[in-house]
DNA sequence: GAGCCTACGTA
DNA sequence: CGTACGTAGGCTCG
C-alpha cells in the first residue's frame, strides 16, 4: 500500500443511464433475475463496473447522474431529437429505480435535473471540478462527452463488448482516435450527424471529410466562414444543408453551468449504509457483489487516516454514548429518582446475560448511563430491582430473551413500553433490521461500535456494552415511533408489547411431550420405511436413494420411461402432485411405494426431531419469533410446533404425544373456526356470507347450496369439497387455473364455479378488487386493527413481481387481521387467568388455535375464560366461533 | 461447511 | 398460475 501523498482530489462522475443501458445489453437478462422474477442484469453490470472503477481509480469524490425522462430542452428545441430511439424494454425500466436505491445505500450521490440530460450534469461537474483543482474522470457511453476532455478531464468510454472494459480518452487519445482535438469533436459530430440521436448531418460527409475540413479551418465556424471555397458535391451539400450542422452543433453542446444546488465537497466519498446495502443486495440476490462491496469498504477503511478513503466502513458516530457510571445503594436510588423525572417517556434498558441468566445491566437517559454488575441478592442494587419491578416505563430492543433471563434470575419485571425490534418490524415487516446496530444505522444514521469479528481480543473500550445498548435503544425509539402510522403505534402498544412477555412465558413453560410414544412411533415408521424401500428397489431391480430427486428423475424418466413432469429449476418435478399425475397416466407399483415411503420417512423425521428437542424437564421449549412474518403472524422455531401433522391418522399419533405436565390434570385446546372466512365476510360486508355465518348452517354447505342451487341438505360431499377449496382459495388470490389444478377439474368447470360464486357473493369480489386497488394507491394494506404492510411491487412494470404482490396484498389484511385477533385474545386470556390467580396456563399458539394445560378443578372456569376472551377479541359483523376441547393429550382434546 | 434446491408439514 | 411460515436431506460449491 503506497503511503498517502498530497495528490489532487479525484472526482468521478458517471452517466448512470447510459452505463446501465450498456450493461443491460451486455449481460444476459435470463442469468440475472431474482427468484421472484426481478431482472437485475443492468444493476449487476453497472455496479460491477463501478466497483472496478472505485478500486482502480480511487476517487475521492463521486456522483452518478441520470436523465429524468426522455424529454429535455433539446427535445423541445428539436422535436425529432432522439425520436427514433426504440421503446425502452420494460425489463430495463424496472431496474433503474433499484439501481438508484443501491447507489443511495452505498451513499453515492445520485443527481438528476429536470429538463436536462445526464451528460449536462457531467459537463457541469467536470467544468466545476477542473476549476476547483480536481482531477476529473467522466464515465459515459455518449460520444458527446468527448468535448469535455482536456488536461484535467479524462473520459472513460465503454467499448462495444459492454461495460467491463473502459477505454481511456485523454486529449492525446482523442486526437489519436478521431484526428481532432476534444473541443473540435462536436464539430465533427455536427457535420457527420448522429443517427442514434436522429440528427442528420451533411450528406456524403463522414468522419474523414469532417476531420479534413477541421484541419483546414479549425472549427465549424471556420468552415462556414469559408463555405464557398469548398468544392465538389460535398461542398454543394454543405451549402445546402448547413443548417443541419448548425442545429446539430447547438444540440450537442453540453451545458456546463447547470444550477445543481450542491457543492463539490458534498460529493466526497462516504461510508456506505451497510445495513441498507446488505438488505438491497440480499433482495437482488447479489452474493458476490455484496462480498466485493464489503471487502472494498473494509479495505478503504484503512485509508481514512489520510482523508482520501472511498467508501469507508465505519463512519464516526454522530453522537457519542455517555460514559457509564457504576452506582449502587443510595446513589443509585437518587439517580433513578432524577432519571425517571428527566425521561418521562422511559429509560433505556439492556441486560447482559450469560447462560440465560442476568449478569449485568445498562440503564440510560439521553445524557447519562449506568452500568450494573448483577450479583443475585446484592442488597445495594435494590433500587434497580425496585425500578425493574415497577411500571416505570422501559425502552428495550429485542426484549423477549431479556425478559426470559430476568424470569430465570428471579427478577420481577413490568413496564415495557417500546421494543425497538418489534417497532422496526411493524414499520417494515419484511424486516431487515434484525438487531440494534441495524436499527440505529437505519433510523439514526449512526454506527454502534461493535467488536470486529475478525479480531480475536475485542477492544473493550470501543465496543458497545449494555449501557451503550440502553442508550441507543432510548435514542432510536422516538425515531422509529415517529415513522409508524397511528394505527401501527396502536398495534404496538395494545398488541405487540403485551405479547412479548406472553411469548417469553410460553417459551419458558414449554409443553410436555412423551418420549415413549415418539420412540414407538419412530420405530414403527422406520420399519415401514425400510420395507417400503425394499419393495421399491425390487420393482426397479436396483437400489436408489429414494430421498434424492435427482436419482428419482433418472429412475422415472430414463429407466421407467415415464413422461416428463412439470419442469423445475434443476430438472423435472418428483413431488407428490407430479407422482400422482404419473400414477394416473402411467400406473406403476413403484410410484405408490415411493409415495408411501416419502410419507413414512417424512413423518419419522418430524418425530425424531421432536423427540430430540425434549429437554431434561420432559418438555419441549420452542422459540416464538414475533418479528418473523410479513403479515403479523407469529412463527415458531427450534422446533417448529406450528407444523405438527394432523391430516393423517399417523400424524395425529404425534399429537397424542403432547400432553400436560405432572402438576396438571388435562390439556385444553381452543380454535377459531373459519376465522379468515369470517374476516372476509366482515371486510366485504357481503350479505350472503354474513347470513351464512348467522344461519348456524355449515359454511361450505350453505355456500354450496347457493352455488349449485340446491337445498343445503342436498349438497353432496363432492360439491362441498369444491366449494371449500374455492372459498379458501379466494383469500389467497386463487385463479381459475389454480382451482382447476387443485380440484383436478377442467378449466371451464373451475371458471364456471368461480363465476357462480361471485354471482352469489358479489361483494366478495368487489372487496378483493378494492383491496388491491387501494393498496396500489396507498402503497400498503392495513388490517382491522391498523397493522400496515407495504407493497412496493404493486406498481412494478415486471408482471411476475406485480402479480405476486397483488396476491399477497389480497391476503395480507385477512391473514393479518386474524393474527391481530388471536394475539388480542391471548392477551385477554393471559390477563384473566392471572387476575383470577389460576394455575392453568397457555402453552402454545398455532395461528388459530391455543393450547393450555389445565390444573385440577380449573377446567370449566378456564374453558369459559378462553371461550369468552377468544370469541370477544373483536367485534365483527359475524360471530367469532370458538371450538374448545379437553382431553389427556393434544389429539384427544381436539374432539 | 455454507447455501441452494426440492419437497412437505401446518394455518 | 394460492397466502404465510420452518425444516430436512441431497447436492454443489469452495
Amino acid at each position: 500500500m503506497p503511503s498517502p501523498t498530497l495528490e489532487k482530489p479525484t472526482l468521478l462522475v458517471v452517466d448512470g443511464h447510459s452505463l446501465a443501458y450498456r450493461a443491460f445489453y451486455a449481460l444476459p437478462v435470463d442469468s440475472f433475475s431474482t427468484r421472484d422474477g426481478q431482472h437485475t442484469n443492468a444493476i449487476h453490470g453497472f455496479l460491477s463496473m463501478l466497483l472496478m472503477l472505485l478500486r482502480n481509480e480511487r476517487p475521492t469524490h463521486l456522483a452518478v447522474a441520470f436523465d429524468t425522462s426522455r424529454q429535455s430542452f433539446r427535445t423541445r428545441e428539436y422535436t425529432e431529437y432522439k425520436a427514433n430511439r426504440s421503446q425502452t424494454p420494460p425489463e430495463f425500466k424496472g431496474q433503474i429505480g433499484l439501481l438508484k436505491d443501491a447507489l443511495r445505500a452505498m451513499r453515492i450521490t445520485v443527481l438528476e435535473k429536470e429538463d436536462f440530460e445526464a451528460d449536462d450534469i457531467l459537463a457541469t461537474l467536470a467544468t466545476r471540478g477542473k476549476e476547483q483543482g480536481y482531477e476529473v474522470l467522466v464515465v459515459s457511453g455518449d460520444r458527446d462527452t468527448i468535448q469535455l476532455v482536456d488536461d484535467d478531464v479524462t473520459l472513460l468510454y465503454p467499448n462495444v463488448q459492454g461495460v467491463s472494459q473502459l477505454k481511456r480518452y485523454d486529449a492525446d487519445a482523442v486526437v489519436e482516435r478521431y484526428g481532432v482535438r476534444p473541443e473540435q469533436y462536436p464539430d465533427v459530430a455536427a457535420l457527420v450527424g448522429e443517427t442514434s440521436d436522429n440528427l442528420p448531418g451533411i450528406t456524403k460527409v463522414g468522419e474523414k471529410t469532417a476531420v479534413k475540413w477541421l484541419g483546414l479551418y479549425g472549427s465549424l465556424d471556420g468552415i462556414l466562414e469559408h463555405i464557398d471555397e469548398i468544392k465538389g458535391v460535398v461542398g454543394d451539400n454543405l451549402r445546402r444543408e448547413r443548417e443541419n450542422a448548425v442545429r446539430n452543433r447547438r444540440l450537442n453542446r453540453l451545458v456546463r453551468d447547470l444550477e445543481l444546488d450542491l457543492e463539490l465537497d458534498q460529493l466526497a466519498a462516504q461510508p456506505m449504509d451497510e445495513a441498507a446495502v446488505r438488505e438491497l443486495f440480499d433482495r437482488l440476490e447479489f452474493k458476490t457483489l455484496l462480498e466485493r462491496v464489503s471487502k472494498m469498504a473494509a479495505e478503504s477503511n484503512g485509508l481514512t487516516a489520510d482523508g482520501t478513503a472511498a467508501l469507508a466502513a465505519e463512519p464516526e458516530p454522530a453522537a457519542t454514548a455517555p460514559t457509564p457510571r457504576e452506582l449502587h445503594g443510595a446513589e443509585l436510588a437518587t439517580w433513578f429518582e432524577r432519571a425517571t423525572v428527566a425521561e418521562p417517556a422511559g429509560l433505556g434498558l439492556s441486560l447482559e446475560t450469560l447462560d440465560g441468566k442476568v449478569i449485568g445491566a445498562g440503564i440510560a437517559t439521553s445524557t447519562e448511563s449506568v452500568q450494573l454488575a448483577w450479583k443475585p441478592g446484592t442488597p445495594d442494587l435494590e433500587p434497580f430491582e425496585r425500578w425493574l419491578a415497577s411500571d416505570a416505563p422501559k425502552i428495550m430492543t429485542d426484549a423477549k430473551p431479556q425478559l426470559k433471563a430476568m424470569r430465570r434470575s428471579g427478577l420481577a419485571f413490568e413496564g415495557l413500553v417500546v421494543d425497538n425490534l418489534v417497532a422496526g418490524w411493524l414499520m417494515r415487516p419484511s424486516l431487515v433490521e434484525k438487531d440494534l446496530p441495524d436499527l440505529v444505522s437505519r433510523y439514526l444514521g449512526e454506527t454502534v461500535p461493535m467488536a470486529d469479528p475478525s479480531q480475536l481480543v475485542p477492544d473493550a473500550d470501543s465496543t458497545a456494552g449494555a449501557p451503550e445498548f440502553a442508550w441507543y435503544s432510548l435514542r432510536v425509539a422516538p425515531v422509529v415511533l415517529a415513522a409508524l402510522s397511528e394505527g401501527s403505534r396502536r398495534v404496538l402498544a395494545d398488541i405487540e408489547i403485551p405479547i412479548v412477555a406472553i411469548l417469553a412465558e410460553m417459551e419458558l413453560r414449554g409443553v410436555t411431550v412423551e418420549h415413549g410414544k415418539l420412540a414407538d412411533l419412530s420405530a414403527q415408521l422406520g420399519e415401514r420405511a425400510a420395507s417400503l424401500a425394499e419393495a421399491a428397489y425390487a420393482e426397479l431391480g436396483r437400489e436408489v436413494n429414494l430421498g434424492s430427486p435427482k436419482q428419482l428423475q433418472e429412475v422415472l424418466f430414463d429407466q421407467l420411461g415415464m413422461p416428463k413432469t412439470r419442469a423445475t429449476k434443476t430438472g423435472y418435478s418428483t413431488d407428490a402432485g407430479a407422482l400422482a399425475d404419473l400414477q394416473e397416466s402411467h400406473p406403476h407399483p413403484f410410484l405408490g411405494l415411493l409415495l408411501e415411503h416419502r410419507d413414512a420417512t417424512k413423518l419419522r423425521q418430524i418425530v425424531d426431531a421432536l423427540d430430540k428437542s425434549i429437554q431434561s424437564d420432559g418438555r419441549v421449549h420452542t422459540s416464538y419469533v414475533q418479528v418473523g412474518t410479513t403479515t403479523g403472524r407469529i412463527s415458531s422455531t427450534d422446533p417448529n410446533l406450528q407444523n405438527i401433522p394432523v391430516r393423517t391418522e399417523e400424524g395425529r399419533r404425534i399429537r397424542a404425544a403432547f400432553t400436560y405436565g405432572t402438576e396438571y390434570a388435562e390439556l385444553l385446546t381452543a380454535d377459531y373456526s373459519q376465522i379468515e372466512m369470517r374476516i372476509m365476510a366482515h371486510l366485504s360486508q357481503d350479505p350472503g356470507l354474513i347470513e351464512a355465518f348467522h344461519s348456524g348452517e355449515d359454511l361450505h354447505r350453505f355456500v354450496g347450496a347457493r352455488i349449485f342451487d340446491v337445498d343445503p341438505a342436498d349438497v353432496t360431499p363432492l360439491m362441498r369439497t369444491k366449494v371449500k377449496a374455492m372459498s379458501y382459495g379466494l383469500a389467497y388470490g386463487l385463479s381459475a387455473f389454480g382451482l382447476s389444478k387443485q380440484l383436478r377439474i377442467d378449466r371451464a368447470e373451475a371458471t364456471q364455479l368461480m363465476n357462480e360464486y361471485f354471482e352469489r357473493f358479489g361483494a366478495v369480489r368487489d372487496y378483493l378488487r378494492g383491496v388491491v386497488g387501494q393498496a396500489r394507491l396507498d402503497g400498503y394494506t392495513e388490517t382491522i386493527f391498523g397493522r400496515r404492510r407495504p407493497f412496493p411491487d404493486l406498481n412494478s412494470p415486471n408482471r411476475v413481481l406485480r402479480e405476486n404482490a397483488e396476491r399477497a396484498a389480497l391476503n395480507a389484511p385477512i391473514q393479518g387481521s386474524a393474527a391481530d385477533i388471536m394475539k388480542f385474545a391471548m392477551i385477554g386470556v393471559e390477563r384473566e387467568l392471572r387476575a383470577r390467580e389460576l394455575r392453568s396456563r397457555m402453552l402454545m399458539q398455532v395461528h388459530d388455535e391455543l393450547i393450555f394445560e389445565v390444573a385440577a378443578g380449573e377446567g370449566d372456569e378456564v374453558e369459559a375464560i378462553v371461550h369468552d376472551r377468544m370469541s370477544h377479541a373483536a367485534d365483527l359483523l359475524v360471530p367469532l366461533d370458538v371450538q374448545v376441547g379437553r382431553g389427556r393429550d393434544w389429539e384427544d382434546a381436539a374432539h
